[in-house]
DNA sequence: ACCTGAACACCGTTCAAGT
DNA sequence: ACCTGAACACCGTTCAAGT
């Protein structure tokens, strides 16, 4: 019997299962092949173990997507916590930007954590963290806990980085004929019109149809914008 | 043979399977057991016809949950060309206000609209018409195709009269006695402030935490107001 | 043409058994 | 204690057959 049918049947030293190590590893298969991979059979193969394995350390699948949001909130929250923004007293403004653009950068990362986070039931306590994080810079800002109630209901999933678009910007399609086009444009005018202006005013960003980091920022400076305001009055 | 046996078996004239009928049935599911409850073989179940007979109306599944959403959209149409708000060339504002809050009654009936559109991956026809009708609002109102576009994905689902929350609004577990409570005071100071406060506030909506129409209209405004003066400036 | 029954390839999960 | 194999109850969907 030839050597490297030794060393492949000399296994490394089992390293055994974790509730850690189960959540690592539905992360990477969430990361690499998509959400709708992400079954208990995959997972399983991830770690090289047998599907029924991983109910010794998750209750069932709901738990495995718990766990995912407190990895992910815990990414944010470690790398709030590294970088510096501005004092929130002295600009509560830049400082819960500067953190709310921390958390879009993670989530780039973890793409399928907005349709996740969509289904959770439970609150962890990682989220209530994250939240006493944004609620801290409100407070230093002068923002009365009502007006601050308001504010975290305003800023919605913006407070932790991410817009809920009604559709996902769909690609133009290639097939869309001239006549058609032509068509549409008959029945929507002001879309046509629209589109029109945006491709002519940056015809870059045409097949993309927008910038999401550009409107990202907008919307938010409009929001804490007019919470300055109410703040104010 | 008795005569109610032959009213039993005396079926009606059969009224005929068609697309309309099978997406009227999956709402109707959707609206009285849930969206999971959504199943091809539920739908047919509530036709009184074999889950197989649905495929020759509809491509699949993902072609039902797509009607799904373009019949709650045409309901809104229907809703929004009834009814009759301020004229968007004095008062932009109120007639998109107006416009969305129409949308929303609507959504309060179908309550598992928002996440079926998250899934979609096409956008209807249906859905285009009412962004038609949004642009021309803003037309109306005085804003540029660019602005007007910034204020769409501003808006984002608020356009259709549902807000993304972070998370679900959970009940306070009855089961939270007073030391982890104060335990969670501890830890999270600004968070059970802010608890307290509200609760001091407003005793009789303690219970569901916040008002979702309250919250909605609130930061709808902001985001308008916020929108105005982008466009005067 | 429209509808059907049996079957297939997938799920998440229970259960009784292995080490 | 931790892991496993077979099995169950569900999916969406294909296919060949009925009327």
């Amino acid at each position: 019997m030839p050597l490297w049918i030794d060393e492949e049947t000399d296994e490394q030293p089992r390293v055994p299962l974790s509730r850690r190590r189960v959540l690592r590893a539905a992360v990477e298969v969430a990361d690499r092949d998509g959400i709708d991979a992400l079954t208990m059979r995959r997972v399983a193969q991830e770690l090289g173990v047998e599907p029924m394995s991983l109910y010794h350390h998750v209750a069932n699948k709901e738990a495995i997507l718990d766990g995912l949001i407190e990895m992910v909130i815990g990414e944010i929250l470690a790398a709030v916590e590294d970088g510096q923004g501005p004092d929130p007293a002295e600009d509560w403004q830049g400082a819960l930007r500067w953190r709310i653009l921390a958390a879009r950068e993670v989530l780039l990362r973890h793409k399928w954590t907005p349709s996740v986070i969509q289904t959770r039931t439970s609150v962890s306590e990682a989220a209530i963290a994250y939240y006493e994080g944004v609620l801290a810079i409100l407070r230093a800002g002068g923002f009365s806990y009502d007006l601050a109630h308001h504010a975290l209901h305003a800023l919605g999933s913006r407070a932790m980085g991410f817009a809920q678009e009604l559709f996902e910007p769909e690609e133009p399609s290639e097939e869309m004929d001239a006549a058609l086009m032509e068509q549409m444009a008959m029945k929507y005018p002001h879309l046509a019109g629209m589109m029109a202006a945006i491709a002519h005013d940056d015809p870059d960003t045409t097949l993309s149809w927008c910038d999401d980091a550009t409107e990202f920022a907008f919307a938010l400076d409009l929001i804490l914008e007019g919470l300055e305001r109410r703040r104010l009055s």
